[in-house]
DNA sequence: ACGTTTTACTGAGGTTACCTCAACATGAGG
DNA sequence: CCTCATGTTGAGGTAACCTCAGTAAAACGT
């Protein structure tokens, strides 16, 4: 017996792995109501605040959605005043789509409220173990 | 300066942690895909095997969805051939849930790979590593 | 024992975040 | 310049959730 010794072990590193998943992810989801952007909004203003203004379709190959979908999430953002389009002079076709200065605010709140509860779920860490765990997760990163 | 001493620290373990949590979403996702279970019907399944026959409201409140949405996913577990409904002797109101002889092979095959697949990811942390790695998320979890 | 209230499920219809496909304008290559 | 490729968007579809109202059955109060 035993040709699958670390079966059990392996799976509660799975589960723990997961419920901290969740723990974090139910957290920042609260902490990120009081902007009351959706996940996706979220996820492309953050796309956005990171590589600054870009076209439509970019975001939609950063988002990894359809260039459609793309569209309606920026239709969103123009319409809570987060995000502008304009039109790309190198090409007619094409559309830039770029964070409003109100955008840019929230995408440093959202970025710092994310940042927050993820301090705040590690800090019961030791520093000696968080940058164990740093090391140990970056090591599954890549 | 330095009053925020983790900030950098704390971002990349932020950030290599959700990294680490894609790519394992990503894997077993795409290890799913042969049973062709939406996610949604991959985590009733997962409830009613290891919770066993429920009532329909008491998997709604196991998946934390609204009741008429538990009524949904059976309906397409059941069409699928994958759960049964059975009236509640116990309360003729009432409808009970269970998976059906295929729901239980598939529940175990969906569990295997899962559990496969966090296995591959985790192999390639030492023996030592991943007990630490654990150690450190229940820590998280709790 | 019986009317009232509560509970369990489901039909009808809505929302969100995606999708595909086709149209339209523009750009690029032979 | 004519054809083909590219960038965005309108139209319409789907999956997985939701709320609200209806029906049947159980539980409760007197």
């Amino acid at each position: 017996m035993d040709r699958e010794p670390h079966a059990a072990e392996e799976e509660s590193l799975l589960e723990a792995f997961w419920a901290v998943a969740r723990r974090l992810r139910h957290r920042t989801r609260v902490a990120l109501e009081p902007w009351n952007v959706t996940p996706s909004q979220s996820r492309a203003i953050g796309v956005l605040s990171r590589h600054g203004e870009m076209r439509l379709s970019a975001l939609a190959e950063h988002l990894r959605i359809a260039p459609r979908s793309a569209t309606e999430v920026v239709d969103d953002l123009q319409q809570q005043g987060l995000a502008l389009r304009s039109p790309d002079p190198a090409d007619r076709r094409a559309t830039l789509v770029a964070l409003s200065e109100q955008g840019v605010a929230t995408a440093s709140a959202i970025h710092a409220a994310r940042t927050a509860e993820g301090e705040r779920l590690f800090a019961v860490l030791e520093p000696a173990d968080r940058a164990e765990l740093t090391r140990l997760l970056r090591v599954l990163r890549d």
